[in-house]
RNA sequence: GGAAGUUUAGCUCAGCUGGGAGAGCAUCUGCCUUACAAGCAGGGGGUCAUAGGUUCGAGCCCUAUAACUUCCACCA
């Protein structure tokens, strides 16, 4: 067998070792019957994205439940897949054309279409490359895309069910319409943030009168727009005004003062311009009051035609433009500074225009309702469950979804016109118009918003609307992973697509993480550069590393911040896993470890097993809740703490002493805890723990494929654990003293123990020898002193007496133990006082005061031996 | 204007259903002890944001307050 090399390498084996697991299919999932499924669905990165940490932490996530499950004998399907993000796919491949000298347009639908097919092919799975290095264990198999045939099925079929049930709908609304991306853009998509405009306060003359209203507008340009005037019914400035018109400026059209609730009596001026086509708000006014929608602007957000001399200039040229022109025509009558709220195009950030344009629409209402219910009923659940309130928040206040994108790349809607004016919605292209039976149909040119096809994709992945085999297995799924801010555009659609489409919810539990910030806790950003890429830290501490320090120091759905301090820790908690395991292979070099049942154990074995047993349970539980955190904390614990510094020490008596059989147990508890570490710490850092599994001695197959441990009662030996402590305790009761009174640490000191526990300790005898640094082990009668100077120490297990001769410096003893003396004085202070209090006594729980009862006793006890000893120095 | 989160050691954060404050890093002291200096041993450091309340008992539950963060919202 080969030799570990002496320091922890993962570039010796990453990528060998995920070789070796796709070569032995270890991720694949079959639909078996026997087992139980468990299936989570990674959220499609876009193939556009390249890895990111956000992603690291998402994957690693999944990767973590998906490999503990798998261990725990469940048919684990991880699918992985890519997004088509038609918006951002479009922007960069229109982009790279740009570079070319090409014009989308000018390539047409079709040539386009080659092209952007042509670059996903390229650089579509470059992503996809570095999720492997993750050591991500999905499904490759199962490989899906937004756009493949299935994916596309799935929509045609969704969006027909939909259309049928009148769901979907095609209507002349006010949506979010990007001037640079030239399209729509569903709510969601758009970003606002508080920018510094301007106030116009604006004197409209009113018609056949010489007096004037005054109204304030943030945006000038759409005046050209305007078909009223609004003011509050309540508001008495201004009723006398109401039913007269304004002689709209610049345009000269007369348009009608009207009288409407909305308008807020308050603020500005009270009377508000009402411009139906440009803004939100308007557009509802103009319903209630029957005003003409007059749109003004272009596509592309230059002023239209119906402007006049301002046609064809920019929106915020014409802005300048129409504010000079009623400076000119005495009609500006002042200008504020006025911080409002803009909406941007969360793709390039361009300023959203508010415009009506014919779109097509999901009627939200009918399906938000039974994705609320869902989740009220438990049928998923939120990890943490605060984030319901936010799902809940975005589903009861939803709009309809607007769901045209007047784009390219994407799925064409599945809708064709007849020249005869019929429109066919159909699952295939028809060829005949079922009403006129004429043949000239043409599909609509727009595309499906990228979110419809994700809404899908817990099922469409696995064949829906078919019932396959897959589908019937393995849906619904079991644990969705996601960051807290794609809850709106995609957790919230999974929900309402599922319960629509499949009758079922999507999913059980969604686990929500936080975003992974830099050192300084800012969002890490493109623009801000501050962006740290997972593959550079793989590159140089390996990925297992990078793994756990994104689990360490975590709790569900909080922000954590990236440091190369915290990849530094966990990449020496490996070399200190590394390095544990070569001491044991080492120390087994031509030895037959025989197994656990056949040994006698000694006490020292009982406590690591029994420390073992309760982290198999208490990391088991953890996972279970999701508390990959927590987990991550306990195992590295017992791992460093426990495992290597404690036992490890405590065995090598028996390792190098002369007892071939005691030698031979020895060995046999340490592969057995390592053998069990190994594999709880699997799911975390799976490279390393497959490439020291390998080097077990035994047959054995792959860990990723090993039962994960089980919590065995037979071997939790509590008392005989906690018995232990007691060794442990005084262990480190010599070395504090040692290091209080300047002991050199190679001195060897005889050791005293006043006990009437002998046994424990003679048991422990050359392990206490060892890990204290001394010489000799003597016992006294229980109540017993040494006559000669000592330094001294109450301990559980008995009292200490360490004389050190020469070496004893008497002041540094006396004030180690005056500080000893008052904290036990503070705790019989504590004790007491509890114990003092007569609604304590009656109102407490029995084993609360037993326990305080206990506690006081004994450190009375401590006292009187503290006080003794200090008497006598 | 709503809503959520955060506030615990110098820093980054844990702390399950309320019962004697934790980790990692940093810092100090001493050690190259035959797995590991990416290490070992020992130590220092906290009125758990503030003010009230509930309770025998509060970091944890309730009510206010403050600061910071984020999300949502049509105030032109």
């Amino acid at each position: 067998m080969k030799e570990m090399q002496t320091t922890y390498n993962p570039k010796e084996f990453e990528e060998r070792i995920y070789a070796e697991w796709m070569e032995g299919k270890c991720f694949h999932a079959t639909a078996d019957k026997k087992k139980v499924p468990f299936t989570v669905m990674m959220p499609p990165p876009n193939i556009t994205g390249r890895l990111h940490m956000g992603h690291a932490m998402d994957e690693t996530m999944q990767d973590i439940i998906v490999r503990f499950k798998r261990m725990q004998g469940y048919s684990v399907l991880w699918l992985p897949g890519t997004d088509h993000a038609s918006l951002a796919t479009e922007h960069k491949i229109a982009e790279e054309m740009q570079k070319e000298g090409v014009k989308k347009e000018s390539l047409g639908r079709e040539e386009f279409l080659r092209r952007a097919f042509a670059w996903k092919e390229q650089y579509g799975g470059k992503i996809v490359e570095q999720l492997k290095k993750l050591g991500s264990s999905c499904d490759w198999d199962r490989l899906a895309f937004t756009m493949d045939e299935r994916c596309s099925r799935a929509v045609r079929e969704a969006f027909f069910r939909l259309y049928q049930k009148g769901l979907i709908y095609r209507g002349s609304r006010i949506i979010n319409w990007c001037p640079t991306c030239k399209t729509a853009l569903s709510d969601e998509e758009v970003e606002h943030t508080e920018d510094a405009g301007f106030f116009w306060y604006f004197d409209y003359p009113i018609e056949g009168s010489d007096e004037k209203l005054t109204i304030a507008t943030t945006r000038p340009e759409t005046m050209l727009g305007d078909t009223a005037v609004a003011v509050n019914p309540e508001d008495e400035r201004y009723r006398k005004f109401v039913g007269k018109n304004i002689c709209l400026p610049i345009t000269g059209r007369i348009i009608p003062i009207v009288a409407d609730g909305y308008v807020d009596p308050e603020f500005g001026t009270g009377a508000v311009k009402i411009t139906p086509a440009h803004d939100p708000n308007d557009f509802e006014v103009g319903l209630r009051h029957d005003l003409p929608s007059l749109r003004v602007m272009n596509d592309d957000g230059t002023m239209n035609e119906l402007c006049g001399k301002f046609a064809g200039l920019d929106r915020y040229e014409a802005r300048k433009a129409v504010v000079e022109e009623m400076r000119s025509l005495g009609l500006l009558n002042k200008i504020e500074p006025h911080a409002h709220n803009v909406g941007h195009c969360h793709r390039c950030h361009s300023a959203i225009e508010p415009l009506v344009s014919k779109q097509w629409f999901v009627k939200m209402a009918p399906l938000a309702k039974p994705a609320i219910d869902a989740v009220v009923k438990n049928k998923t659940r939120f990890v943490p469950d605060r984030f319901a309130k936010i799902y809940f928040n975005w589903l009861e206040n939803i709009r309809d979804w607007c769901i045209s994108r007047q784009l390219w790349w994407g799925h064409r809607i599945p809708v064709w016109y007849c020249e005869c004016g019929e429109t066919i919605c159909a699952r295939e292209t028809p060829t005949v118009c079922p009403k006129c039976g004429g043949t000239h149909l043409t599909q609509d040119e727009d595309c499906l918003d990228t979110w419809f096809s994700s809404a899908l994709w817990p099922f469409s992945t696995l064949g829906w609307p078919e019932e396959t085999e897959d589908f019937k297995y393995f849906y619904p799924t079991d644990a969705l992973v996601t960051g807290y801010d794609i809850i709106p555009f995609w957790v919230m659609r999974m929900m309402f697509s599922g319960i629509e489409y499949t009758g079922k919810v999507p999913f059980r539990d969604v686990l929500i993480h936080g975003l992974v910030r830099d050192e300084q806790g800012r969002k890490m950003s493109k623009s801000l550069g501050n962006g740290i890429d997972p593959l550079d830290v793989i590159e140089k501490y390996g990925a297992d590393s990078l793994r756990l320090s994104l689990m360490t120091g975590i709790a569900p759905g909080n922000d954590t911040r990236f440091t190369d301090a915290k990849v530094e820790a966990a990449r020496n908690f490996i070399n200190k896993l590394w390095n544990a395991s070569r001491f044991v292979l080492m120390n087994a070099k031509g030895e037959k470890v025989p197994k656990i049942e056949e040994i006698k154990l000694q006490p020292a074995d009982r406590w690591i097993i029994s420390r073992l047993m309760t982290t198999i349970r208490d990391v088991t539980l953890s996972l279970q809740k999701y508390d990959l955190g927590i987990a991550a904390d306990k195992l590295t614990d017992f791992v460093w703490s426990d495992f290597c510094d404690w036992y490890i020490e405590l065995s090598k008596p028996a390792l190098y002493g002369e007892d071939p059989e005691r030698k031979r147990a020895a060995l046999c508890v340490l592969f057995f805890v390592l053998e069990n570490a190994l594999k709880l710490l699997h799911p975390f850092i799976p490279y390393v723990t497959e490439e020291v599994y390998g080097y077990l001695p035994g047959k054995r197959g792959k860990i990723i494929t090993a039962d994960y441990p089980r919590y065995d009662s037979r071997l939790s030996y509590k008392k005989e654990a906690k018995a232990f402590e007691g060794v442990i305790e005084l262990i480190k009761a010599v070395r504090a003293m040692k290091v209080a009174v300047n002991c050199p640490p190679a001195k060897k000191v005889r050791l005293f123990v006043a006990t009437e526990n002998r046994r424990l300790l003679s048991l422990n005898k050359n392990s206490i020898l060892r890990l204290a640094g001394a010489s000799e082990l003597d016992f006294l009668a229980p109540d017993a002193r040494l006559s000669e100077k000592t330094v001294s120490q109450v301990c559980e297990v008995g009292h200490l007496f360490v004389p050190l001769g020469e070496l004893v410096d008497l002041d540094a003893e006396r004030e180690r133990l005056s500080k000893e003396l008052d904290r036990v004085m503070g705790e019989i202070a504590r004790a007491g006082g509890k114990l003092a209090n007569v609604n304590f006594m009656s109102k407490a729980p029995k084993k609360v005061v037993e326990d305080e009862k206990a506690k006081l006793e004994k450190y009375i006890d401590m006292k009187k031996k503290i006080e003794q000893q200090l008497k006598e120095l």
